[in-house]
DNA sequence: AATAAAAATAAGAATCATTCTTGATTTCTG
DNA sequence: CAGAAATCAAGAATGATTCTTATTTTTATT
């Protein structure tokens, strides 16, 4: 049978590995999918949109891929209450504001230079490893 | 057949009604478990604590007080990931610190006085309604 | 290049928290 | 008290995610 190149580095210059994880196909595609997306696609969103380059890829591949991905620090988890998991390709730190109008979730940065213990009040000895914020509400029209 | 006086205030001073929601036999139990309660428990565990006092309570309808306490503005969901969902009987603004070492959930105030803008770039015109801090980490021994 | 071992994938079954449906009770209104 | 509305119990249904298994692909070794 014919060796297959699906797995190869392309005319793109994708490297053929990230942080330790070999960029197979799918992971390739799912990767790129997520990289072009400012809208924090869901597994099934994904799942869609890499369909149209790999056809025969399945929902549980996609999910496998997320997770690999995911595990080794090249994309994020955003959750919103217990809906479906959205993911983020945006490693920097940042909080999350869904617009409950429109449905859009907007990245939100803290202010360069800000400390958790400027603003919270942690028990003493705390080491945070991870920080989740999520705001919800409405974005006034512009003027 | 005889009036059923579940229902009815009992020999505590528990209200009959909190935010406009009637208080219901099942409603109080779970309401009341909750409160006495530090560890911010699922529906199941509270559905378990329930049962001691009312031995037929089901599920679904530990789900249904829940969800009514909520929509009332008497509890509040915690969600951490896509786990089961928590729930916390403290109204104030706060965030909560999940270590991983102990699994204890601990509540986080704000700092008083600290306003969103003064640590987050929002997008200009944003009207926070809901806000959802998630840290995770641990704490090292007292000395 | 051939082969064995390891990793990744596809497909569909299984899981599990939550929601929904239905019929019975209970509470409220008049 | 009668009828309407709300609540409840029990179990079925839903839906996102994970698991299982067989197959395919990649890597390591000869």
């Amino acid at each position: 049978m014919v060796n297959n190149l699906e797995n190869t580095p392309e005319h793109d210059d994708f490297p053929a590995e990230i942080n330790g994880l070999r960029m197979t196909r799918q992971r390739r595609e799912v990767y790129k999918s997520l990289v072009g997306n400012r809208v924090h696609p869901t597994a099934q969103d994904l799942f869609l949109a890499v369909k149209d380059r790999l056809p025969q890829i399945s929902l549980a591949t996609v999910y496998n891929c997320l997770e690999a991905l995911t595990q080794h620090g090249i994309i994020r988890q955003v959750h919103f209450d217990r809906e479906s998991c959205r993911y983020c390709p945006n490693l920097h730190e940042h909080g999350h504001f869904h617009d409950q109008k429109t449905g859009v979730i907007h990245d939100v940065t803290f202010k360069p230079g800000v400390k958790l213990e400027d603003f919270l009040d942690l028990p003493p000895g705390t080491a945070v490893s991870n920080i989740e914020l999520t705001l919800r509400g409405t974005i006034a029209p512009q003027s």
